[in-house]
DNA sequence: CAACCGTGGAT
DNA sequence: TATCCAAGGTT
């Protein structure tokens, strides 16, 4: 969960999933739709994915019980060279060289490293390699990545407060603040999309998603593809009545029940987001019938719209 | 090796 | 509003 994810916003999604499946085998038990549903907010859905295959990897493979063993972790699904390391100091107290962004960022000050990231991240490693010690192997990164992430912070670090000042080259040449040195960046390009909120009663329908790429296994809004042109009205009125494309895009027919309720912003890694809301309310006959010809389609409940990644959470909101 | 993959808080 | 960034991994 912490991977690329502050604490304060992982916490409370640890508790919960610690309190449904509290061992590895009960994760490795649980159903998938369910383990996403619990994920959702939290970003990166691959995660959750490769989380449930890990543990039934660990349940199939290595009788339920992690092995105390770096090659043997780095061959799991979702444990990198951090995930890894990480595993062996702080859950078997083991040396092990633990690099987090933290600690890249120490080592880049601390040597002034002048390679910008991320073809720094080689260098870094071995920098970082040279502290690792076998007395308080868990205390070890952990008082790095603490140090990094109160004293040596990404900005305004507290140099003066630093254990480590007097050896700092960051420090000595005066600014250490500009360490990690990153290369620009393109800017992120805006794609438009269209997204369809067909009520019924106390439910909505959703589709699950493809278990491959953006929001993977998730559930989702019926949408129209997110594309770097604006959708204009008349794109928009055609899948929602007759038309040849209505096998593309099966909505219902609203008949003129169709109503936009607006617009809202969404900011992926690599793309924004402009998103439309239309929405059309049904009889519980009607979405019956709808339901019945397109089994793609299913209904969620009001009461689990938690079940969303926030990219349609902000749709209902709109509402 | 670069691109892909979410979200929300801080500045 | 714009930018950065977080206990990275997979493809």
């Amino acid at each position: 969960m912490l991977q690329q994810t502050t604490v304060p916003h992982a916490l409370p999604y640890f508790e919960k999933f610690m309190a449904l499946w509290p061992t590895v085998r009960d994760l490795a038990a649980a159903p998938d739709e369910r383990v996403m549903a619990e994920w959702a907010g939290l970003g990166y859905y691959s995660r959750a994915r490769n989380l449930l295959k890990c543990a039934r990897v660990v349940v199939s493979e290595h009788g339920g019980v992690f092995p105390a063993d770096e090659v043997a972790l780095l061959m799991l699904p979702s444990f990198g060279p951090y995930t890894a390391a990480a595993v062996m100091s702080f859950a078997f107290g083991k040396a092990a060289n633990v690099v987090d962004g933290n600690i890249e960022r120490i080592m880049s000050r601390l040597y002034a490293v002048k390679t910008p990231m991320p073809a720094a991240k080689p260098v870094l490693r071995e920098l970082a390699g040279r502290w690792v010690r076998d007395d308080r192997a868990r205390d070890w990164p952990q008082a790095l990545m603490d140090l990094a992430s109160a004293v040596c912070r990404p900005k305004s670090p507290l140099c003066m407060l630093c254990p480590l000042r007097e050896a700092c080259a960051g420090f000595a040449e005066g600014n250490p603040d500009i360490y990690p040195l990153k290369t620009a960046r393109a800017p992120k390009p805006v794609r438009y999309g269209v997204a369809f909120l067909i009520v019924s009663e106390d439910s909505f329908i959703v589709e699950r998603r493809p278990d491959k790429g953006l929001l993977g296994g998730m559930l989702g809004l019926p949408h129209l593809d997110w594309r770097d042109e604006v959708w204009s009205e008349d794109e928009i009125v055609t899948p929602l009545s007759p038309s040849p494309d209505a096998s593309h895009h099966p909505l219902p027919q609203g008949e003129g029940r169709w109503v936009s309720v607006g617009t809202y912003d969404h900011v992926f890694t690599h793309f924004a987001l402009k998103q439309q809301v239309w929405q059309l309310e049904l009889s519980a006959q009607e979405v019956s019938a709808f339901l019945r010809q397109h089994n793609q389609y299913q209904l969620l409940p009001w009461a689990d719209k938690k079940a969303l990644p926030t990219v349609f959470g902000k749709a209902l909101r709109l509402v």
